[in-house]
DNA sequence: ATATAGTGTGTATTTTCTACACTAAGTAAT
DNA sequence: ATTACTTAGTGTAGAAAATACACACTATAT
């Protein structure tokens, strides 16, 4: 969000993109503004950073307000601070991104006066955003990529049970890139950070596959070590 | 959504963690603080931002103030704002990391009030420092880590032309650890962008090295596809 | 001429990466 | 029960990259 005090001369800003992935395909929440300037634009959701809030606390309460989630993966990744990046005057702001595993409808919340209404929308088909919001939004997604080679955040994306495809699936859309099936297996199970379940996927019209968890201590041990894509 | 209000008090700076290389060591620059809080302790060096400046333009000045040095590689990694992070109020800090080539003595200049003195101290015998200094530098040293094994940063802190073996003695230094001779040389020539110059060092005792460039055009094309160390 | 200190080079082994195609299992329709 | 359909699940061979490792060369200083 960018609303501006007339009085400050600077204003500090939070603003997030929230990646939210429902199975099929990778999403991010917008908002259609409601005010000016930008008034029926879409833009990243944002907010001021609250007076006794550390930084992750107020984009963890942006993300609360809009989704009614918490203890969501979120992680700050740049300052964005152009003057003229806002035509009021002078807004500083810090960019988080989150990544939020989607399951139906409970992921919206009613939404305050300074928007229209808030909106899942994928990132195949994103409209034209306010302000800097596409620079912001293109940064984020450059940090996601660079950093799911790195490290297991491809989980924060998906349900506590999953099948490998659709981890395969996740790293396909983040990376933007086909990947080989039997070679992403291999190298996913070497990393020795699943756990394989004795569960099957259910209520497909197919063979069921096998259902997998991350698991959490053993990536703990293997901390540090650089794994990757 | 109730709307928090921003603090009106609330101070945006920039601090800087610089790193200079001498040949020999990797340090950085200190200054002492001669007013409260913190005063005697040394610190980052770093200061408001201008109102018309964007952030890079900010973090330039605070090391041209310093040092006289323009044109330096630098790049904002992090933001520190925690509520408590500074005695006096709410202060927002953005984190920039520099990579200097330091000359001789021409790398300091009169320094201005607020600080005793300044001065370029080797990372392994840092003195203790104010406010949440140390936090904040070493995070940017993890950054510079992981950026030096991805992208040929350690030219930044070499003179213009260098021997293989200072090249692999900044890597040594940045990553804290002993690096293989041979494979070193193999691998970073590999990546085609050193250019191997007709001249050999001066100067030394024994057998002269072999200088070398860095070439920005073959790097330029080389760009986006990633190398590893 | 000899001691010294750093330069510069090759190979064999292991590990990782890549490319590639078929059978197995379950569901749905007839 | 048979068949058609859809996705799950698996192995291997060749190429490329990473690693481990040791000695001869060259310039200077004494």
């Amino acid at each position: 969000m960018e609303q501006i005090l007339p009085h400050l001369d600077s204003v500090f800003s939070i603003d997030c993109v929230l990646f939210g992935f429902d199975g099929k395909e990778l999403k991010i929440l917008l908002i259609e503004r409601n005010e000016e300037p930008f008034k029926d634009w879409w833009a990243l959701p944002g907010n001021i950073v609250g007076v006794d809030e550390s930084l992750d606390q107020s984009a963890a309460r942006i993300l609360y307000e809009l989704t009614g989630l918490r203890g969501i993966y979120m992680e700050q990744y740049y300052a964005f601070g152009d003057p003229g990046r806002h035509p009021q005057g002078r807004v500083i702001t810090l960019a988080y991104y989150a990544l939020i595993r989607l399951g139906g409808d409970k992921d919206l919340r009613p939404i305050s006066t300074y928007a229209k209404q808030a909106n899942w929308l994928p990132i195949t088909a994103l409209p034209k955003l306010a302000f800097d919001h596409q620079r912001i939004y293109d940064k984020g997604l450059e940090k996601i990529k660079r950093r799911i080679k790195h490290q297991p955040i491809a989980f924060e994306l998906l349900p506590e049970k999953f099948t490998l495809t659709q981890l395969q699936h996740v790293y396909e859309l983040v990376l933007g890139k086909k990947l080989d099936k039997r070679n992403f297996r291999k190298k996913i199970v070497s990393f020795g950070v699943l756990k394989e379940l004795d569960e099957k996927q259910k209520g497909v019209s197919y063979r069921a596959a096998t259902l997998y968890k991350f698991d959490k201590r053993k990536y703990a041990k293997l901390f540090g070590k650089e794994i990757s894509f």
